[in-house]
DNA sequence: TGACAAATAGGAATTATTACTATATAGTTC
DNA sequence: GAACTATATAGTAATAATTCCTATTTGTCA
């Protein structure tokens, strides 16, 4: 790995890059000097960051960008594959009264929290490794997509 | 299932509430009308509410309580075990490169997310009443708990 | 009942995200 | 390669989600 957590090579960086222009080219989405420093930067990264994170990254080889634009350029990339969203993430907070166990199923166009259980979802085993390096509170199978009633509603 | 989403019966709201107010007790908590309302509300939802949706319901019946309390009561409640926090939530939207099949660690305390791959993860198989009734866009294990820095740390 | 620690209301502050608008620019056409 | 046009951007304002602050109130226990 090399430093701050890059985990990719320049040749890989580069062919991504290029990869990253002819996807832009067929969605009609204009190069932009912005948009290849926000690709970049995600590429280069392997924790996940927020977009406050990639902002003040990027602002220091690219001190005109707003906060504003990385966040919409961000969200240009997931919607044309060239970045994930980390499942969950990006809403407010929701609880539950705890109850059975049980697993989510979460709707991306309206926020929907669906519980389902499927029993062998229960005692997923976690690798050994894993349990020796962290203290796993939690584990459970997370799905995301689209609710029965929004796929009517389409 | 009762009207408003409702899952739980008078007898068994009862009975929750009684262990609750044990609880809080054992925890040298007070138990304040709020808290009441808050934890009893939680148990009639089965829709995995924010606490702004808590909020809104419970203000019909308590009317002068604060969102500020709800929110404290949320957390309050998911410390001592009486409320889970539904997984990934509540933070701000993190992204990642999209690069190749993974699974993901979150620390609760830095918020740091750290990818694994377990690859008997890769190919979990849903109940087919699941992919009936939705469209699943995205399945994956996700894991939450305290990581290795943070545990030196403490 | 009285004392005290804890909890609350209400508003202010913070943080995260999105909307708005005038300007700038990538990509295309000629 | 100059001009055109739709798209993207910067900067700021607005909105949303959450937390902090403080004076006041209220459970709890002696």
């Amino acid at each position: 790995m090399n430093k701050e957590g890059s985990t990719i090579s320049e040749a890989e960086l580069d062919k991504k890059t290029e990869w990253f222009i002819g996807k832009c080219r067929q969605m009609s989405l204009k190069v932009t000097p912005q948009r290849l420093a926000v690709y970049r930067e995600l590429l280069q990264r392997d924790e996940h960051p927020s977009a406050e994170m990639m902002y003040s990254k990027i602002k220091r080889h690219f001190p005109g960008i707003s906060l504003d634009t990385v966040n919409r350029t961000l969200k240009t990339l997931h919607e044309i594959g060239a970045a994930n969203i980390v499942e969950g993430s990006g809403d407010a907070r929701r609880y539950d009264a705890g109850a059975d166990e049980h697993q989510h199923f979460k709707c991306i166009k309206c926020k929907r929290i669906i519980d389902f259980h499927h029993k062998p979802f229960d005692d997923i085993r976690l690798p050994k490794y894993i349990n020796k390096k962290f203290k796993v509170l939690r584990k459970t199978v997370y799905l995301e997509g689209i609710c029965d009633l929004c796929l009517e509603r389409k």
